[in-house]
DNA sequence: CGTAACTAGTTAACTGCGTTAACTAACTTG
DNA sequence: CAAGTTAGTTAACGCAGTTAACTAGTTACG
């Protein structure tokens, strides 16, 4: 039955994407031992340094004391460095070392050298049509989810930030995604003007 | 880039799989306080009675002793019935109550129910595409992961029991899937044989 | 047959990551 | 400048997993 193979096949995928590429793939990278949500929160800062612990946590979809037990972990392997803000000298910046930019950067190849001949299978018009489909199903799952009356934001957290463009369809059903609001914040410049999603 | 659209989209399709359809679905069916991995245990359980503790526990990817405990607090909810097997009298058999079978019923209903207009907006084309290319990768990682040089079998559990159909390419990629074994264990008579794909 | 080796399951001690609540320090407001 | 707010850390706890030790039942074999 069509239904349940897709279930079947999504919820395999999922696992796959979880267990092997953010998993598997970071523990071949490095025998650090750090759990995925450890290396989300580096990966954030690789992508924008001088986050806010709180920014951080957000971000993340945890407390703000989680948040601070993982950078601690981060700053105890060398990875990480804090910094007193100084406009704000409450706030606590971070910055990666060489050593945490060095990790990114080889999980980053590692992944690409390995899915480079699972790619090689498809067609590029069938890796545009899975983009697409895997997009477009994201979005609708929360265009209705936010129609059944629950307050949506807030109410999931992706942790999409981490592969976020700016212009993320699901991220804006999401009721403006973190990651935008807090590009915006960090580069008013070119904030994105609301409805442009 | 069309790389990082589709490690972007392939990531938040896996947390919308986990968190919405997995997690947040499971709590609008029940007030329970299980966990995603209690009710695969259900579900487990609801597709074939009788499985043994360490059954479920090789099906879940977990130890003997946390599959144990999780039966503990499902027993404790009045879910399911643990049995001591007249056969062997070390082995203990696990039953769904009614009360169990009524929360997966309960959780399968909600989810057709919600995901029912989600696949409205879709073709049915475009879901039978959806569907081989995300069976496609996650068959084609392995593949290749196969071919690094690891053992696969045992190496990942991707807690695909609960959806998985007899004739899974992925399963047999990865080793022949518990599934099979355990089927072709209580069902000898349409025992899978090899080579069938 | 009867002991040795194995197997199924549970329990105990521990680890790791999350939570909330209490706290300190710094900033803002009037 | 005192009152209230905000950023971050720490403490106490919960929960789910692990390994190791244990009990009880089964199997193999001298």
């Amino acid at each position: 039955m069509d239904y349940n193979r897709l279930l079947r096949n999504s919820h395999i995928f999922a696992s796959t994407v979880r267990e092997v590429l953010e998993r598997h793939f970071l523990e071949e990278a490095s025998s650090l031992p750090l759990t995925i949500s450890q290396f989300y929160l580096l990966k954030l800062i690789s992508n924008n340094e001088l986050y806010q612990v709180g920014e951080i946590a957000e971000l993340m979809g945890v407390s703000n004391a989680a948040a601070s037990k993982n950078i601690d972990k981060l700053e105890g392997l060398g990875l990480v460095t804090r910094t007193t803000s100084e406009g704000d000298r409450r706030a606590t910046l971070l910055t990666l070392n060489p050593k945490g930019k060095r990790l990114v950067q080889t999980y980053e190849d590692l992944k690409a050298e390995r899915l480079s001949p699972v790619l090689d299978q498809f067609d590029p018009a069938e890796i545009e049509e899975l983009s697409r489909l895997l997009e477009k199903f994201s979005a609708e799952v929360f265009r209705f989810e936010g129609s059944t009356g629950d307050e949506l934001e807030n109410s999931y957290c992706l942790r999409c930030a981490v592969y976020l463009e700016r212009d993320c369809p699901v991220g804006d059903i999401l009721g403006g995604c973190p990651y935008n609001t807090l590009y915006a914040a960090h580069h008013p410049e070119h904030a994105v003007t609301e409805g442009s999603g």
